[in-house]
RNA sequence: GCGGAGGUGGUGAAAUGGCAGACACGCAGGUCUCAGAAGCCUGUGCCGCAAGGUGUGAGGGUUCAACUCCCUCCCUCCGCACCA
């Protein structure tokens, strides 16, 4: 009684890879470029890569359908650390693992039915591949956008390796959690703060983004406008500058707090009597680890250090604090304390019984004495205290104290940005290594482009205990400089991993060059990608990074767009009872096990019918079973096609034509199926004809390929089902003869009557009144407003 | 604190100003069967025998009509955050 889906599925497969139906060709038809972020080859695809991939698949087969040439590859994010965890572990080679993990997955990938041109494949790992990166990062060396320096970077101790900011998570590795460590070193960095403003602003263009992507990638860049304000230090011809976006509340700044790690402080506290308790608390705060300090409910800290310095718009003396909750890494390091008008400034002036004064006139609240305020006013207001400035509105005074600061050089108008330049560097053996040499003579020397690609070494004495790899074997350290000839050593860092996938999709138009990282026809073609599909948790990271290559080849010259993905969709996550799906919880569905179970067509159904595309989805071993039985129903039609259908189930197909397709090209799979589902429900009341029955697998092969191929040869078809086209509804057939009328009393619905679709809305009027379930609701009363929707409702007011 | 997404039956969810709960899961009943499974059919928000009432986080408003628009508030999830 059921279809045998293993037999179906294996047949299929093997079909579109012997003929390489989803093989995809620049060409003069329309293109669509579907993109799904590569998975990084763990060995085994789980729910998650199913639901994006099977997302990404069913818009593309639809796009197919509709006429587009689409472009579909898939590849492997295959360098990084864990197959050399792996490696250790298994006491195998990083590169033996991941090219088995890929060979599995491959596999696994096939099962599903996904229409992937296989042609394209790409791995980071291969050195055709990650040659572009060192070619890439090149180009960045030379453009100055690719530096070293000594700095302060995050250390990941149980990864022993350094992290980008955008890798550090609640003080954490993104990848194991461990607390994050500072350490001085000498990086790599990329200068992606050149491009901070265009990142920004194309934002805007992102039309079809989520907006919370959008929101986090604002955020992330962080640009905030203000004044930097020069405060003059007593006794002293040093100055400390503040970086402040409250310019308004200036006037009420009564003293000065800079980060215990700031510059001047060892100078100003020098001879003082402060001395020692200053250096003393420093030392304690140093202890602090970072997420410690930056936990908001701890209570703020600090110490006065003896110095003075005066404001420079009223003269005044004000003292100079240091606290902890004032962070170095921002704006200047030292900030103005304005208690009366920003909480944590209030808090601590409370504490240490420090002066305030109120600048901005609270509308809501008599209070003008400080002294009576519970809180600090954070709001809208007028200016009071503020010499010239009073009586104006503080958003207006903003501007105005600006302008007056820069003309009398007591400040300078700037913005701030929280964007950091993105550390590259990695002390890891599985990664590209950074294409540069050290020679005494010539200093820092890139790797000519002819010497390309620097191969990664097969061997490598890597323990997972620390240090670079790399620059234990000496055939790789050891190189003569490209300059000079003398004996010079290599770079032994590799890459982030975040610098292979920043350009995939680029390389992805033509995977297998050997001249360019890609050809620029062939992207002018395929590029921009027309839809990207996968997790929320790249939302800064990846997709940050690719919006910074994209818009660097733009500048090379390589492309002459500025986004590289013009529509983005995030995928919610898996969940299993109500928790997302994780070894250590024990709560893993094997997608392997399931295709064996229903096979890959039910997988396909279920998920993409239990849920939008970006919420949450519950694992739900019974709606599997649905999906399978939905499936088997739709296989049994195919026995009782009459010759005939009659008009009612014809004008459904046509409607279910065009909601379904409308809902395809919305990701609205979950109603595209259930309209589908109805269309099945009302075939098994009113039995199909071929026809019916041919449009009803075209619309649903998209969704259960294997499945639909099938059905389509046992109709006598020869050619594939991804073939043809996808079917088009008649505007005429939808319109219905007849129309349901609601009829509702003073809103509420009382009754319903079927009238004839032509008539006049008079006529309606007089059959809607001559309604025999009305009269207990209306009889009697009169009538006071009669509202008629055309086709659809009609509201008795009484 | 700021930003984003949400809150609808026993469950996953539909409906973007016009019949709340489509479609499915579950449950109940029927049919078929020696029996069961599968299949097929019917019912299923809550209260009520029924007539009817009531119902989309809470409260208010706009409207002939509100899950949908406006205001006030509560709650959940996600991101960022002593960001000056």
């Amino acid at each position: 009684m059921e279809y045998n889906f293993k037999q179906i599925e294996e047949k299929w497969q093997k079909y579109w890879q012997e003929n390489q139906t989803f093989k995809a060709e620049v060409s003069g038809q329309k293109k669509f470029y579907c993109l799904e972020m590569f998975p990084y080859p763990s060995g085994k695809i789980h729910m998650g890569h199913v639901r994006n991939y099977t997302i990404g698949d069913v818009y593309c087969r639809y796009k197919r359908l509709e006429g587009f040439n689409v472009l579909h590859p898939m590849g492997f994010d295959a360098f990084g650390q864990p197959a050399e965890n792996a490696a250790i572990k298994n006491k195998t080679k990083p590169d033996a693992w991941t090219h088995k993990c890929i060979d599995e997955m491959k596999a696994e990938l096939r099962h599903m039915g996904f229409s992937y041109d296989w042609g394209r494949e790409v791995s980071t790992c291969d050195s055709d591949y990650y040659k572009w990166n060192q070619w890439i990062f090149l180009k960045m060396y030379e453009k100055g956008l690719a530096y070293k320096k000594g700095s302060n970077v995050n250390w990941c101790p149980s990864c022993n390796t350094t992290l980008a900011n955008e890798e550090v998570i609640d003080g954490g590795c993104w990848r194991c959690h461990t607390k994050v460590e500072q350490k001085d070193l000498e990086q790599w960095f990329l200068k992606i703060t050149e491009y901070k403003e265009q990142l920004l602003d194309d934002l805007e263009q992102l039309n079809n983004w989520p907006s919370r992507v959008l929101a986090m990638q604002k955020n992330w860049i962080g640009k905030s406008g203000g004044v930097e304000i020069f405060f003059k230090l007593k006794d002293s011809q040093k100055t400390i500058p503040v970086f402040t976006t409250r310019v308004d509340t200036i006037f009420g700044a009564t003293y000065i707090v800079l980060a215990p790690e700031h510059p001047l402080v060892k100078e100003i506290i020098q001879g003082k009597p402060e001395e020692k308790s200053v250096l003393k608390f420093i030392e304690k705060v140093s202890k602090e680890t970072k997420v410690v300090r930056e936990s908001s409910d701890v209570k703020k800290e600090g110490v006065f250090t003896g110095a003075y310095a005066v404001n420079p718009v009223n003269n005044e003396t004000i003292p100079v604090w240091i606290a902890d909750y004032v962070l170095m890494e921002y704006g200047t390091g030292a900030i103005m304390a304005v208690p009366t008008h920003d909480q944590r400034d209030f808090l601590f002036a409370q504490e240490h019984g420090l002066p305030m004064r109120i600048v901005i006139a609270n509308p809501k609240s008599e209070i003008r004495n400080s002294k009576e305020l519970n809180e600090a006013y954070e709001g809208e207001g007028v200016q009071i205290n503020s010499g010239q400035f009073d009586g104006l509105p503080n958003q207006e005074a903003k501007i105005k104290i600006a302008e007056w600061m820069e003309k009398t050089n007591i400040g300078k108008i700037r913005t701030h940005w929280r964007l950091r330049d993105w550390l590259v560097s990695r002390q890891r053996y599985w990664g590209t290594p950074i294409p540069m040499i050290y020679c005494d003579k010539c200093g820092i020397v890139p790797v000519p482009y002819a010497d390309l690609p620097v191969q990664l070494p097969p061997d490598a004495p890597f323990t997972g205990e620390g240090g670079s790899p790399l620059a234990k074997v000496k055939e790789f350290v050891n190189v003569k400089c490209p300059k000079c000839n003398s004996p010079a050593r290599r770079e032994t860092d590799t890459m982030a991993t975040f610098f292979d996938s920043s350009w995939y999709f680029l390389r992805y138009c033509s995977p297998h060059l050997d001249q360019e990282p890609f050809d620029k026809k062939e992207a002018k073609y395929w590029m921009p990608a027309d839809q990207y599909i996968g997790g929320i948790e790249h939302a800064v990271l990846h997709l940050l990074y690719s919006r910074f290559f994209t818009k660097f080849f733009r500048d090379l010259g390589y492309i002459d767009f500025n986004e590289p993905f013009k529509r983005l969709l995030t995928q919610g996550m898996v969940l299993k009872d109500g928790e997302v799906m994780s070894k250590s919880k024990g709560n893993i569905v094997d997608p392997d096990s399931i295709i064996s179970r229903y096979g890959a067509d039910a997988l396909r159904v279920f998920i993409l019918f239990a849920a939008p595309p970006e919420t949450e989805l519950e694992w739900d071993d019974r709606g599997i079973e649905g999906a399978f039985k939905f499936l088997n129903r739709v296989w049994r039609i195919q026995d009782n096609l009459q010759a005939k259908a009659s008009p009612d189930l014809l004008r459904l197909m046509h409607k279910t034509i065009k909601r379904v397709g409308e809902d395809f090209e919305d990701f609205k799979f979950n109603t595209a199926i259930a309209g589908l589902m109805e269309f099945v429900n009302a075939i098994y009341q009113s039995a199909a004809d071929k026809e019916v029955f041919s449009n009803l697998v075209i619309m649903l092969s998209a969704i259960a390929p294997h499945f639909c191929e099938e059905l389509w040869q046992v109709l006598g078809n020869k050619e594939s089902i991804t073939r043809v086209e996808w079917p088009k509804y008649d505007q005429n057939l939808l319109i219905e003869s007849n129309a349901t009328i609601v009829i509702q009393v003073n809103g509420k619905l009382r009754s319903k009557i079927e009238v004839p679709a032509d008539l006049s809305a008079d006529q309606v009027k007089e059959l809607v009144l001559a309604d025999e379930r009305l009269k207990q609701w209306i009889e009697g009363k009169p009538i006071r407003n009669f509202i008629f929707v055309p086709g659809k409702l009609a509201n008795i007011v009484i």
